[in-house]
DNA sequence: AGATTGAGAGTGAACGTTCGTTCTCATAAA
DNA sequence: TTTATGAGAACGAACGTTCACTCTCAATCT
């Protein structure tokens, strides 16, 4: 075969980026050998080396992925119902239906950030990228009306990034935690978040 | 003849603890090694390991010191000023004097506890001791009539330390993460969750 | 007092293992 | 034949750990 087949080299990648995934969720970044992922891959360490240039090229695969694939969830939202259908149904998604598999890497990469200066750089892009994305939902909500146009915003969208991780972490470490009995909760206090700041009696029961 | 001194055995065993500790918030846990500790500790290995059986331990040792040390914080509130001032001294606490180097350590914490089992034997029991010292806390407080009697207080006391979580992660992954700018929601948002759930217009403004 | 003793404290080279990585060689498609 | 694809043994470094040994010094003996 003389010519390089790009499309198998790339499906190639995605294929070990796979298996190397199964693994991390399993054993973590550090407990995870290259021979074990070999293994998963079904594929010689020699090999595989013809696809990523060390260990770390593959982790750092592995979060841009994960990062791209969490972020795809916010390219679909759809204000059209009014914003605060559209977080519900966020919440409901982060909380509960994001795989459990994929809530435990989040929690490697987390961690791994603060060891890896390159996991660290793809971390923080996508935490500014989701933050200005919620921001601006939120001015976008505020121009139509479903939110008052002096709410604390930047703290409001800040205070929900915070719980989102500690949810994430919450589902990793606790496998008896149900997250989706704390969805009236957070409703309950991102509503109160956006409420006007000026009058002392808001808009109370938003719903 | 030199009779054992379980004092001075004690002592040792806090330096090295205190000597990993500098070298894990440093490098975290993996990324230290042995040799690492030992020179931080000014020790050599075979004297090391007549105080600790292995870096399991030593890792063990450093949860336990940490959650301990962040559980007497609790032991120390005083609930004679009222709920909310206690809870806002919690939080600037909590959120700001709190040493990065502590907060660091218990985000390696947090993530060996997906790993290692011991970790997240030590890790759930601290969990399990804050909750119900918090529902205790906000009972007491309820009695004493600062917070309504029928308000959600386990999803409240859930939500707060999912809330705890959240800012300790940002703070260690994020340098410029200013916390404290956060507390005025955070103490709007604790407010609003323990008000009371019969009416619908509870009270506002309980600043 | 001065010498002897014995056990705790401490050393650092070395060990066996594991790990990430590379090298050599085979296979099969073009 | 040529070249992309793949296998798997082997390498060298790093790691956690061990082991044989030395040092220190209070207790004991003469």
């Amino acid at each position: 075969m003389a010519r390089a087949n790009v499309q198998r080299q790339s499906d190639r990648r995605d294929e070990i980026l796979a298996a190397a995934q199964r693994c991390f969720v399993r054993s973590g970044f550090h407990k995870t050998s290259m021979h074990e992922i070999c293994v998963e891959a079904g594929m010689s360490p020699g090999n595989l080396y013809r696809y990523f240039p060390s260990k770390e090229a593959i982790i750092a695969g592995i979060a841009e992925r994960d990062r791209a694939e969490v972020a795809q969830e916010f390219a679909q939202a759809d204000l059209s119902h009014g914003l605060f259908p559209l977080l519900e149904g966020m919440a409901h998604h982060h909380f509960t239906e994001r795989s459990i598999e994929q809530v435990k890497l989040c929690t490697e990469v987390m961690s791994e950030a603060r060891r890896d200066p390159e996991i660290a750089r793809i971390s923080a892009a996508f935490d500014a990228d989701v933050r200005k994305w919620l921001v601006d939902l939120f001015r976008a909500a505020a121009e139509r009306g479903d939110i008052a146009k002096d709410a604390d915003i930047e703290g409001a969208v800040d205070m929900l990034i915070i719980i989102a991780d500690g949810v994430w972490w919450r589902r990793a470490l606790d496998p008896h935690f149900k997250a989706d009995a704390l969805i009236p909760v957070f409703m309950d206090i991102t509503r109160h978040m956006l409420r006007s700041r000026a009058a002392g009696a808001g808009q109370e029961r938003t719903s």
